[in-house]
This record gives C-alpha cells, sequence and structure tokens, in this order.
DNA sequence: ACAGATACATAAAATACTTATGTATCGATT
DNA sequence: AATCGATACATAAGTATTTTATGTATCTGT
C-alpha cells in the first residue's frame, strides 16, 4: 500500500468510507480518489485492492453491478446493509485506535 | 499485538518511543508498560515483541545489557545514536500517517 | 502507430503479527 | 513443601495483509 507499514490493516477502513462517503465506486476510481485526496502520500496498489473488493463481496459486505463502457467493463460496488453496519463498526474501531495511540505517544494530553 | 488489524506496524515506533522516554527497558517491563498506558487496550504479545528486540538490535538501533537479578537474567534494551535518529523519523513517519489518515476519514478539516 | 492512461485480474514473495509452546525463576499462599 | 501466578526469557508454525510482478485488453491523444 505504500513505503511505510502504518497503513497496513488500514484498507479495509479506507475503502468501507470511501464507498459510505460516494455511494458506489469503481476499482481503479478508489486508487486515484485515494491519491487525490491524500496528494499522492497513499497509493492503493491493484494487487491489495482487488482482492479484498472480492473478499468482501464474498462476505456479504459488498456487493456489485456491472457496467458497459463501450467494450470495456467496470465493477461498481457499493456497500449492502450489512456493509453499513461494518462501515460504523470499523470507524469505531478506528477511533479506539487512534485514542490508543494518543494513550502512548501524547501522555500528557491524557 | 491486538484484536484489530490497524495495529500492524506500530510496534516499532510504540517500541522506539518507549525506549526513548524511559532511557532503558526489558522485554517485559515494556509489554506491562503498553499495558498499563493503554488501559488493557493494546497487549503486546512477547511473540512479536522479541524477534522485533533481536532485529533491531541487529540493526545496531538498540543496544543489550544484561542485568543479574538474583539466579535470573534480564535484558536491558536502550536506543544507540543511529536508534535516535529512528526514532526521530519514526516519529515524523507517524504524523505524516496520522495527516494522511486526516485527509481520508475528515476531509472536512483539512 | 505508439504511449500512457484506464480497468480488470492473479500469483509469488515479503512482512508482521498471533498463537502455541517451552524453559526457568521468584514470591506468596495453602 | 507443594502449588500457582507472576516474572522473564525464547522460538516456531500458522495466518493475514500487502508488495511486487505480471498479464490482458481497451481507450485517448499525438
Amino acid at each position: 500500500m505504500n513505503k511505510s507499514n502504518l497503513y497496513k490493516g488500514c484498507l479495509e477502513p479506507i475503502l468501507l468510507k470511501l464507498l459510505k462517503e460516494n455511494g458506489r465506486m469503481y476499482g481503479y476510481e478508489i486508487t486515484q480518489k485515494v491519491k487525490e485526496l491524500t496528494a499522492g502520500e497513499l497509493k492503493i496498489t491493484e494487487g491489495a485492492l482487488y482482492p479484498l473488493l472480492h473478499r468482501l463481496e464474498a462476505e456479504g459486505i459488498l456487493e456489485v453491478e456491472m457496467e458497459n463502457l463501450g467494450n470495456r467493463v467496470r465493477k461498481y460496488y457499493s456497500l449492502t446493509a450489512s456493509g453499513k453496519k461494518e462501515q460504523a463498526r470499523s470507524m469505531i474501531e478506528l477511533e479506539s485506535f487512534k485514542n490508543t495511540l494518543q494513550l502512548i505517544f501524547n501522555p500528557k494530553l491524557a
């Protein structure tokens, strides 16, 4: 995902957040959106993204709609009802993660 | 390290930070300190910690002093000069990580 | 006609951690 | 004196996530 190890484990929450914000997105669009949002700091690799999309679809968290562009196919993903719950849970987990890091890295502020 | 995947990649920065704050620490002490600081939220496992300590020592980032407690041995680790640089670098990386996540999860505030 | 962008996909390797297990000492309790 | 939980080290197998590399194919602008 990136030069820094820190982003490991963040791809799923990022993906869920983007789908929540944007309704439906396709893979390539997601990679571009993240690059844009982070001014190039974070680059989602396709090798990480596509398998994740497939897994989350298999788990019923995402659903797919195929769309034809002339001769190409585009696969739009969106959150299912279960996916929306999972997204909310994921955000709570992220909050907790941030708070925990605060406790270690900014003990004065705690 | 924890139930959440998010902490992956954080162990090294946490360790370096603790050693910076406390001068020198031994493995078991580190696991207890993290548990204490985070009120039990984050538990460093020994299976993750000890190999990391060994690796960082091999890389010249940490140095060890053995200490005898009666019949037991305790291994105190501290940052080398190179380790101090690495610690500083690691904190900058963590800041950048936090800022990048902001851009994705709190786009309004950016 | 070609290069670079768009758009999907997978497989092997690397990485980082979890889980399980092992050894051994120490202190407190029964 | 025996047992248990805490202290203190260590490693190995398994799992999960991501990187790197590779592949296919279309579209767009030059």
